[in-house]
DNA sequence: TCATATCAACCGACAACCTGTCGGTTGAGT
DNA sequence: ACTCAACCGACAGGTTGTCGGTTGATATGA
């Protein structure tokens, strides 16, 4: 009786719909387990609708990660280009954007980092490192010009910690409460080495942000 | 007439027939464009025959990462033992021996960063790094007592080398030579600044054996 | 030495999924 | 009354994992 009503909607709309759902299964399920049969009767829509707004599953899965980068992305931009912030401090920030929980999008990431779902943390992450160091490469000459850093490969250092962000970040699994800090000491540390910034000063910035 | 000769194999002999055949097409098409019914054909068994030696197609790739983990692991415990090597040219072939192409499995390790294989790339490199991250913080607490580092945060520090390690020796797409010899450039001079050693040690080390 | 029992290794049909295709339908806007 | 973007669902061809049954090397024992 509740069946087989046919709804229209712009092109679009249907699109975010199918995307919404397929991130949230994705990320909870996996995207090999998560079918796009999952899909089609979460949405409410028939096998030729979802093909017909995209090519293939692999194509949803592109879609969901374009939109969750060009989102921390814009996010990282906006601070980054806020020069009234001190260096260090935007520095901080921006990396904190896209690692520290936030208002949409910090449950995905966590799981994200699951071992299931090893291509769209692959994808994310290349396309995000992509996006983003440019970005923070800009800051950190900045930082070179006005004397607090003095680092001879931005590009490449830059891409360092930012990969290794990631990996402090993840609470993944077992981990104690203390060796979980201890990685996090240890990030803000080497930071300091990388960019040869003055000891405690990255410290102190991610403290007075995080207090 | 050349078909269904059934050949009794022990079981040993088998699993290991079966893992090379595997590994091959895994590494060639990707994990998931290899089928079971690719690897049944070329073995020359039955599925029940695979069924009968993996509980499944997973538990086949785990095997795989398994088995090349350990020679890659067994290779850099040989090398991080000789104590008659000295400390940094140690850390430098140690590191080498993870990424750089050796007589088996270099083929595998180029082809297993390209994005099809993302699982088994993620595999891989969490499983080594658990492996390896202990056996080089040795290395460089030795290094420390010398006097010749000078290091906070030894395990940290190090995962964080290893793991920019494979991104440097990727040299999977596009790329420049030049761009990539840069990276090189980059490693080598950030692993100083980490470590804190001395300005060029790790470079010569470095040339001093790759000449 | 020859029958017989056992069991590790093997077989292949089959169930239950999966993704992507395609010809056809619907109805909102012109 | 026409057009066409959005939608439908049956279907082809592929996938993984299961299961009852077979085979033959080796052990047993008469």
């Amino acid at each position: 009786m509740d069946k087989k009503q046919r709804v229209v909607k712009e092109a679009a709309e249907r699109r975010n719909e199918i995307l919404d759902v397929a991130e949230e299964l994705f990320v909870s399920k996996g995207y090999d387990k998560a079918s796009t049969n999952d899909i089609l009767e979460r949405v409410g829509i028939a096998r030729g609708t979802l093909y017909y707004h995209f090519s293939s599953k692999e194509d949803i899965l592109n879609a969901i990660i374009d939109r969750i980068n060009s989102s921390l992305i814009s996010r990282a931009s906006t601070i980054a280009a806020d020069t009234s912030i001190p260096v260090i401090d935007r520095i901080v920030m921006t990396i904190a954007a896209l690692n520290v929980d936030t208002d949409i999008g910090h449950e995905i990431i966590d799981q994200v980092h699951k071992p299931q779902n090893a291509l769209m943390h692959q994808k994310m992450q290349h396309n995000l490192i992509e996006g983003i160091v440019p970005i923070i490469v800009r800051i950190v000459e900045e930082g070179n010009e006005q004397g607090i850093f003095h680092i001879k490969y931005p590009a490449e250092t830059v891409e360092m910690l930012i990969l290794y962000s990631g990996t402090v970040f993840d609470d993944d699994y077992d981990e104690s409460e203390e060796r979980s800090a201890n990685r996090i000491k240890a990030f803000l540390h080497n930071t300091e080495l990388l960019l040869g910034a003055k000891e405690g000063s990255v410290q102190q910035a991610m403290s007075k942000l995080f207090k």
